[in-house]
DNA sequence: AAAATAATTTAAGCATACTTAAATATAAAG
DNA sequence: CTTTATATTTAAGTATGCTTAAATTATTTT
């Protein structure tokens, strides 16, 4: 049986796995969902035994074939309604994740399907992010470079931002980062490895860590 | 604190009362909850405590004003998603009910007044049930019988169908005894107080039990 | 009005999903 | 290679929301 939680542990070791890639242990699992040690460490014993984890204990975990389908569907699920909240009720960029969180669990295949449908197929979310097929199969990603990597003098379009918290969403909102907007680097400072960029016509600092966020592909002119 | 399940029995209690008119006892809230009465009883003492109903042991329950006030914001977020999923995803007349029952928990005020402007803040849901306002008023309605009560030879418009199993939406659907329909009293037979009517060019007969369901306005031509 | 029947509540128990505190295993430091 | 520190797990306890079975209250029947 797959509740609420156990969705949100197979996502988030999911998410996890695909930063590490490597096991999860249950500490950092714990620090992402916000709850005790203990608790996760309770948990992947029951999903360990449910054949949804591969979990050595006090070495990590891994999502089996069937614990991956479950997690990619609730990704599925929450990236269509980020979308859809964004496009049909006209949400802005950072209010969609957050209600996103509630939807994913609530909202039957067929309903996903209809949502889908009427947004004509899409591959990606607001972030950029590839949004999982009713087979399974996730949309690849190409061409996509860190803004870190990016080089001076030549021009980006932002392919994907790679941070949910509305605090980053909403400053990139302000500086025009949105999804496809175009950006010239100005320059790169070894100082302290932040980027200058320039969009819509302004320019505008980045440290290293909030250009790692950013990915971007470049317009070859 | 105001968990899925007690908003379920706020809102059963709420649509209970309107039936009723008077208190609801723990085995009808039991019936309608498909729940052991023990259940019902043990929560009715937990609603109590925290001042949503009234709850005189043995004798039955009513909803607090605070109580009605949770109740009644459910059914307005439950009603704006039937007709949100009918208008804009096109599921059909029986659909809407059993997606509504599980969205009408994870949507947060923000998010349904966007659905409700989207709507262009509709008075009505798909089976002419009043929408509650953001206010909590409830638009009125008026001039509405119960098909039992229709005359021969007279015309009228479908303005409720009050039922939710999708096993007899199903059946009005068939019929087009959608809402607004309009329809013709044909014949009403005494005999088991059947109905005959006229819709669409065709004759359908319906039980006392059915035609209950229906409430209709008259058409004065 | 007392006895029988029905409705309702209480009691005990279970599953989920947490918590804190104690125990244990692993990794790091000397 | 032992000691210390850190990470992880187990144990015990809590809250929610259900279950069945027993006890209690209310309602009928006679």
């Amino acid at each position: 049986m797959s509740t609420i939680s156990k969705e949100n542990y197979l996502k988030t070791i999911y998410n996890l796995v695909c930063d590490n890639e490597t096991a999860v242990s249950t500490s950092q699992l714990a620090a992402k969902l916000e709850i005790s040690n203990a608790a996760t460490s309770d948990m992947a014993k029951k999903l360990s035994d449910q054949g949804l984890i591969d979990y050595v204990k006090y070495k990590g975990m891994e999502l089996t074939e069937e614990g991956e389908k479950i997690a990619i569907d609730v990704i599925r699920r929450h990236r269509l309604w980020e979308l859809f909240l964004m496009k049909v009720l006209n949400l802005s960029w950072g209010e969609v994740h957050d209600e996103a969180e509630n939807l994913e669990h609530f909202t039957s295949n067929f309903l996903i399907d209809k949502i889908e449908k009427h947004l004509g197929y899409p591959k990606f979310d607001p972030h950029g992010e590839p949004i999982p097929q009713k087979n399974g199969e996730i949309p690849e990603i190409t061409d996509q470079i860190s803004l870190t990597f990016a080089e001076v003098g030549r021009e980006y379009k932002v392919m994907r931002v790679y941070d949910k918290s509305s605090e980053l969403i909403d400053y990139f909102t302000k500086l025009g980062l949105l999804l496809y907007a175009e950006l010239v680097i100005q320059d790169k400072l070894s100082f302290d490895n932040s980027i200058l960029i320039g969009v819509n016509g302004k320019s505008h600092s980045l440290s290293s860590e909030v250009a790692n966020k950013i990915f971007v592909s470049e317009i070859r002119n």
